[in-house]
DNA sequence: TTGATAATGATAATCATTATCAATGAGGTA
DNA sequence: TACCTCATTGATAATGATTATCATTATCAA
């Protein structure tokens, strides 16, 4: 769990402390694959120790946000979702409108091509959400069944 | 204004009704440029007739979106908000995360692999949401001055 | 061990959005 | 034109996610 590692010393080079929730929560993040919502993550904190409470899990996601381990995912609606980074190189999502399955993916062509954008208007990259909305295959079925 | 009769023609096959506060929305959405927020909207078309609700707002903007005549941009965090694609061709936005401000920009190389990425998956297209984040060289000089 | 200070959990507050509902308005029909 | 039906409106309450508050507790360096 190098995750744990970081996290320690991002804390400490920024003047605050590892708790027992702090370490309940990032292990029930990085534990569980996909994107959550930080209730997802309260509940698999819980089955650790049912005394964590919410706000808590609010505080802590966006410390983990901060120490580079996390990224919020692009929210359809509602409330917002994160996922890791850990063992989990970088990658843009593929989500289906119909059942809202989501594939991972990675252009190496677009990320040539987004640098090109960064430095034709000059500015110094600090990261890109992309995310293509579509009709998976078994949806598109679906759909011509049911007319 | 075309898209007073492309919402009107929306309306109508959808057996829904033209009204006076419906209009005067749309006026007051398409004719400001940028990204705007309900409350943006609302404080235009009252403007025009103060007697405007919210709630109508928040009504409205979601028919014109499902006319095909707004479309959502990425949240940064907070409120949502809209811009309308009248006179305006699909672009993305290279957003700078120091002073908020948002350029717009088409890069036909990405579309094409977008459009790749549809068909490896065999996924029906249905649009994209990318947006670049990056520190603009204003903000950049402002750095190193602080510094 | 102690003491300064950050963190916690419960709860209230806030903010955007949605639901409710009585009154009104739109548009077709006689 | 007058009427009738039903969608729409605006005010307000309700909801849901997130943030602020605060007394109590925990952490960690000395």
């Amino acid at each position: 769990m190098n995750e744990l590692v970081k996290f320690e010393q991002y804390l400490r080079t920024h003047g605050q402390k590892m708790t027992r929730p702090r370490r309940i929560i990032l292990k029930a993040f990085i534990e569980t694959e996909g994107h959550l919502t930080t209730e997802d993550i309260l509940r698999e904190a819980k089955k650790v120790d049912p005394g964590i409470g919410q706000a808590t899990v609010f505080r802590t996601i966006r410390l983990i946000a901060d120490a580079g381990l996390a990224r919020e995912a692009l929210q359809d609606d509602g409330a917002r979702k994160f996922e890791h980074l850990a063992d989990h190189p970088h990658h843009d999502h593929l989500l289906c409108v119909g059942c809202g399955k989501i594939i991972e993916f990675l252009s190496p062509a677009i990320e040539k091509e987004q640098q090109k954008i960064f430095s034709q208007y000059a500015f110094l990259p600090r990261g890109h959400m992309m995310e293509l909305l579509g009709l998976c295959p078994e949806c598109q079925a679906k759909q011509k069944k049911g007319e």
